[in-house]
DNA sequence: AATCAATTTAAACATTTGTTTAAATCAAAT
DNA sequence: ATTTGATTTAAACAAATGTTTAAATTGATT
């Protein structure tokens, strides 16, 4: 029932699999070349070089990561459901990819411009419909990026600490990711909570 | 004025900046060596192995992090005065060390069993004065690591997501650490609303 | 001053790693 | 069936990297 893939496709599956796990720096084109099952001239062949292999990827991931979040932010629901498909939508994905954001934080900063470059993200965020909306909720004196980031924040850094909030919290794997389907529910409650603190 | 460091002092010096802002993966002994001004075999001579001289920082960093939590969940002020101590508390630590709480948490990733080894995290919190404090006021459903997730997500993740966060608000480094700033006094507000909203 | 252990140094070693090469194989077009 | 270009393979190369060695240096103790 898996479909065959060329080879290309292999290597960027592999790929994509081995930097998110372990890092750029830890994984090595010999690792590649096994997980994918395939000669290890062909990583070179198909990609010219290790370095240009992850930018293809972490382009796409990327790309991905903000052309779902353009729509999320830009649809026709009201403000609470854009954050409620906006948290369930990112839980959903995590959960299925879960070494994916910690893979996209740390390479981000090691391979800064990649971000601005093909992308003009930030174009993308301001002029979405999401913020304007969130304006009209807050004062003037406070940044609406602060909304935005405290969705993001309680969304995904859950998963990011999970080594360490596992352990503080006594939980096992199965434990945590029901804690995490809670907070689908949970994190749009509490950011209405925390804009009707701080109404216009 | 700055004083004269013993050579381990000096390789670990080096080595907690470097593999801070690179990761181990792409840290080299070399590297380490150069940085501390010190002889290459000084590192395997001092520290048996560049794994080794990894775990002992590991080890040194999780633990003072652990330590400094501890007490601020146990101290003597209202919860309302906890939650500001701590958000503050770290928030200025990684404005002056921001690499930080990214290579703690990737690091926490690549080598697991780190974490429960010396230290018996889960007991210190759930043992802290906080939590009970944070159980008498919240319903039985709500498990109460998820406020302590918040303060921690909401405090440490723009951290981590700063080169993401910066381009989507359009903001320079100045600008992101006023933000920052901001963010000492709102997060403890943002914390009790969601309580409010959450009543027992 | 001589001794002795601890520290430092320069050099080398063995692997690992990213990349290249040249021949072999494959698949489609003539 | 032949040709031709793309793909795959095994082998090798050069550079980088973690580690070790053996000699040199240092600094305190006798």
């Amino acid at each position: 029932m898996t479909i065959e893939l060329s080879t290309p496709e292999k290597i960027k599956e592999a790929a994509r699999k081995l930097f998110s796990e372990k890092g750029y720096g830890r994984t090595t084109t010999r690792d590649i070349a096994n997980e994918a099952s395939v000669n290890l001239a062909l990583v070179n062949y198909h990609f010219r070089s290790k370095e240009d292999l992850f930018k293809s990827i972490m382009l796409e991931v990327v790309s991905g990561f903000a052309g779902q979040m353009e729509v999320l932010l830009n649809d026709d629901h009201t403000f609470e459901e854009k954050v409620e498909l906006l948290v369930a939508n990112y839980i959903n994905l995590i959960t299925q990819q879960p070494d994916l954001p910690l893979f996209m934080l740390s390479e981000l900063r090691n391979h800064p411009q990649q971000l601005a470059k093909h992308l003009d993200i930030g174009r993308i965020f301001r002029e979405a419909s999401f913020f304007k909306e969130l304006q009209e909720r807050i004062p003037e004196s406070i940044h609406p990026v602060h909304y935005f980031m405290n969705i993001l924040s309680m969304t995904v850094f859950p998963f990011v600490a999970k080594p360490l909030l596992s352990v503080v919290a006594g939980l096992n794997n199965d434990q945590y990711i029901d804690l995490m389907q809670e907070r689908k529910k949970l994190i749009p409650q509490w950011i209405m909570a925390t804009l009707k603190s701080n109404t216009k």
